[in-house]
RNA sequence: GGCCUCGUGCUGGAAUUGGUAGACAGUCUGGACUUAAAAUCCAGUGGGAUUUAUUCCCGUGGCGGUUCGAGUCCGCCCGAGGCUACCA
């Protein structure tokens, strides 16, 4: 397909209802779409749907039915929802990530992974709700509390499986620079979030002792200003000088004390300084983080923030290494390096480097980059999500199974009670005996993260019914990359790095050509509506509000209520609208049109029943206008440019996504054809029609075969000759001293000094320059004209 | 605290990327049609002044700068929002 135009919005979860940020993402996409094919592109326009996930879990107890049904049904009903929008998309090509077509290739992937040690096992840390008996992830616990049961979260070391994201940690960060059509805004979020730093690893030796500690950081020149070692409370070499208890008590205390105090506890222990052999004090400390670095610092109090409150507060020696004048400590900037011995007079950058030549040559230390990004734990120990095709052994050990094993296919007949995972009492699913080794084995209850599912649909989405493997690859190559992926700024972080880390493991375990998954991104705002609440604080629905005597009164009780600020759509708040409801009341076009109305599709759009109301009214217009007869008349050749002109606006604000300026387009073009009675049972009505195709397929389609007889189906958009909009006369403006006075007729391409004459002789400006001397003329070809008087 | 984005009429927003600020829409006001309402159509709608005009002055958060010319570029300040949060 060598014209091909993928264009892709982000597949929904089948919650059971779409709600208005499906409707404005997919007639974002689809307007976008419909565009590129009558452009005369091979459109790629895919949907399906992301179908593990929590909800379906929680639903099944609380409805008493099975995630699997749950789930079924509402693609059913949201495939429906959809159809009422009038979508141009490729049903052929559906997938639900729940279904065993696509899963069993995830476990194919996970193998490959394993197989590349992309994919390995570990113990961590996870928040373990001990009402529910399961792990939750990190935005499940709220204030320390599981959000379903509100039980006291614990942390509990969990063996996990982990995807080594950390691997591509460099690849991803530098290859943001090429993503060009990226807004700049996530690109900046996910390089924070890979947060790169450059430093050096030092090794601190510790006195009359074998053990040594390994210490991260990007400021090695401060280390003349080393007072003191800082440790995480899981630090390795606590267990070597306490027993369980005093750590237990210590973390105890962490927990307890604020936030922002720091706090510590000196160690019995003292480190040597590898440059200077100080001796320095070891402190296990709440502000040192374990999962960054080596969970160790050295603190250079006078440098530091942080190093600079925690030596205050117990009194420690505060060393200052770097020439700041009168600057008051903590100095964190640039400057000159003081009291360093062979560091003395250099800048920071020099300094920096200095030393780290000296830890390589003494083996005290190394050159080393270190990012924030952390390995990805993909274990979920949930029912509905992908089955990780894992088996183990009696004697602990496992086994990753063979592809020729798969799929592990997901049990229906299970209890949903809402305690634990299902799958570890589902004993039939559960005990197997292994069919290579004859032994008994136990399945892998885990299952993947959903972001699991989402990090690769997009390419299964091209070989949708590939029976045999996850995709063929010529066709993946010579369709992939997505070139325009739309969706909600929320994905900003998580699931675009996983899609991207996904992208580039593939790419070296398959023959893939291509590093990035989508070319161009593009994140639309949310719909956000007015909220309402009474005396008691109570929500109330903004279609119970009215404003009787100049004040707001909900119609139901009465009562006064107060206006709260317009905020995204949510049920608890009451301000949600249901696309349905729209649809049935204002007709798909009129929906369709308010969703690009008002606002640009990157920002936030606000609902107001004014704004629906008025697209509805523009729908109306033009079926009104469309079915007016005026045959007759003939059609001059201004009336022809300026409508070409805004045909050929409407073409860039389209490709641009500037759907708002679309709109406008729109309505400026029915103004001024209706004031001036435009004939359109001709060519030049077909071109009309057509530039309102993509934003208004089914009412443009209905209007065409009344007006012509003929169907949209095989329409192109209409080339725009350039000659229709080029003005020979043009009105330009002229400024005297920078400052606008007046326009003036003239032919384009017009030489300065030929219309000089003419010009200062026109009233308005010849008033303006009276007793006055020309220092200079300054002319825009075309632009303007600004004339400099003394 | 750090990073980022954004401040334009009563409101949502335009402004060819440094060249006539306020397109288009909403709101409101007045008018036409109607027994009436809705719908529709017409006119007006940044502020101020005045001789009411093809008029003048001011005006894009504030102060300064660059430029013939700044909503747009630069510096500082004020305000709103987003992300991140002791990342050594």
């Amino acid at each position: 397909m060598k014209n091909k135009k993928y264009i892709l919005e982000m597949f929904p979860y089948p919650s059971g209802n779409i709600h208005m940020g499906h409707v404005r993402n997919y007639v974002i996409g689809d307007i976008y779409a419909r565009y590129q094919k009558l452009k005369g592109f091979d459109v790629i326009h895919p949907m399906g749907w992301d179908a593990f996930g929590l909800p379906a879990e929680n639903a099944a107890i609380e409805y008493k039915t099975h995630p699997q049904d749950w789930t079924l049904n509402n693609i059913k009903k949201m495939k429906e929802q959809l159809s009422t929008l009038d979508l141009s998309l490729d049903w052929e090509k559906e997938l639900a990530t729940c279904d065993k077509d696509y899963y069993r290739f995830q476990q194919e992937i996970f193998i490959d992974f394993y197989k590349k040690g992309l994919a390995y096992k570990k113990n961590s840390l996870v928040n373990w709700d001990p009402e529910d008996q399961t792990v939750l992830a990190n935005e499940q616990v709220i204030d320390g509390k599981g959000w379903r049961t509100g039980a006291v979260v614990e942390q509990k070391e969990l063996s996990q499986w982990f995807f080594k994201i950390s691997h591509y940690a460099e690849e991803l960060g530098n290859s943001l620079d090429e993503l060009s059509e990226w807004p700049e805004k996530v690109k900046i979020m996910q390089k924070n979030w890979i947060g790169r730093s450059e430093g050096c690893e030092i090794v601190f030796n510790i006195e009359d002792s074998e053990d040594k500690i390994n210490i991260f950081t990007t400021r090695p020149d401060t280390i003349f200003g080393a007072t003191f070692i800082a440790l995480s409370i899981n630090h390795e070499i606590l267990k070597a000088i306490f027993d369980d208890k005093i750590i237990k008590k210590i973390k105890i205390d962490f927990d307890n004390c604020d936030d922002k105090e720091k706090i510590g506890y000196e160690l019995p222990i003292i480190a040597i300084n590898p440059v200077t052999g100080d001796k320095l004090p070891v402190y296990v400390a709440n502000f040192v983080l374990d999962t960054y670095g080596q969970g160790a610092i050295f603190g250079c109090p006078a440098h530091d923030d942080r190093d600079f409150e925690f030596a205050t507060k117990y009194k420690l020696p505060i060393r200052k290494v770097m020439d700041c004048s009168d600057e008051e400590l903590p100095f964190t900037e640039d400057g000159v390096m003081i009291n360093s011995k062979f560091l003395d007079g250099m800048k920071k950058d020099e300094a920096i480097e200095t030393i780290i030549k000296y830890f390589e040559n003494n083996k005290s230390g190394n050159r080393k980059t270190n990012y924030k990004l952390r390995d990805w734990g993909v274990s979920r120990q949930r029912y509905w999500g992908c089955p990780i095709p894992v088996i183990y052994y009696e004697d602990g050990s496992y086994r990753v199974l063979d592809k020729d094993e798969l799929p592990v296919e997901l049990p229906y007949d299970i209890e949903m009670d809402g305690k634990g995972n299902p799958l570890i009492k589902h004993d039939k699913w559960r005990n197997i005996i292994c069919s290579k080794t004859g032994k008994r084995a136990l399945r892998e209850t885990d299952t993947f993260d959903t972001f699991v599912d989402s990090s690769w649909y997009f390419i299964r989405f091209l070989d949708n019914k590939n029976p045999d493997r996850p995709f063929n690859e010529e066709i993946v190559n010579e369709l992939m990359p997505v070139d325009k992926y739309i969706g909600g700024i929320e994905h900003a972080i998580l699931h675009l790095l996983y899609a991207r880390f996904f992208t580039k493991a593939l790419r070296d375990i398959y023959d893939l050509k291509f590093s990035e998954p989508f070319k161009e991104l593009f994140t639309q705002g949310m719909i956000t509506h007015k909220t309402y609440q009474n005396n008691e604080n109570a929500w109330v629905l903004p279609s119970d509000v009215a404003i009787k005597n100049k004040k707001l009164i909900q119609i139901s009780t009465n009562q006064e209520v107060k206006e709260g600020p317009s905020e995204k759509m949510s049920k608890s708040k009451k301000n949600v609208v249901d696309p349905d409801e729209i649809i049935k009341n204002f007709g798909v076009n009129a929906t369709r049109a308010f969703m690009i109305s008002d606002s640009p599709p990157e920002r936030d759009l606000e609902w107001t029943d004014a704004g629906i109301q008025s697209s509805k009214n523009l729908t109306n217009r033009i079926e009104r206008f469309f079915s007016k007869d005026f045959d007759n008349k003939k059609i001059s050749e201004d009336q022809n440019k300026f409508i070409y002109k805004n045909l050929y606006e409407m073409d860039k604000n389209i490709l641009n996504l500037s759907l708002n300026k679309y709109i406008a387009n729109i309505f400026t073009l029915f103004n001024y054809m209706e004031k001036e009675q435009i004939n359109i049972k001709n060519d030049l009505g077909k071109k009309i029609l057509i530039c309102l195709y993509p934003l208004f397929p089914s009412l443009i389609n209905k209007i065409f075969k009344d007006l012509f007889d003929q169907i949209t189906d095989d329409i192109k958009w209409p080339l725009i000759d350039e000659k229709f909009i080029i003005e020979k006369i043009i009105d330009l403006p002229i400024q005297i001293n920078g400052k606008f006075v007046t326009t003036y007729k003239t032919q384009i391409d017009y030489k300065i000094n030929d219309i000089y004459d003419n010009l200062i002789t026109t009233p308005k400006i010849n008033e303006k320059i009276k007793d006055k001397k020309l220092v200079k003329k300054i002319n825009v070809q075309n632009k303007i004209i600004n004339l400099i008087f003394n």
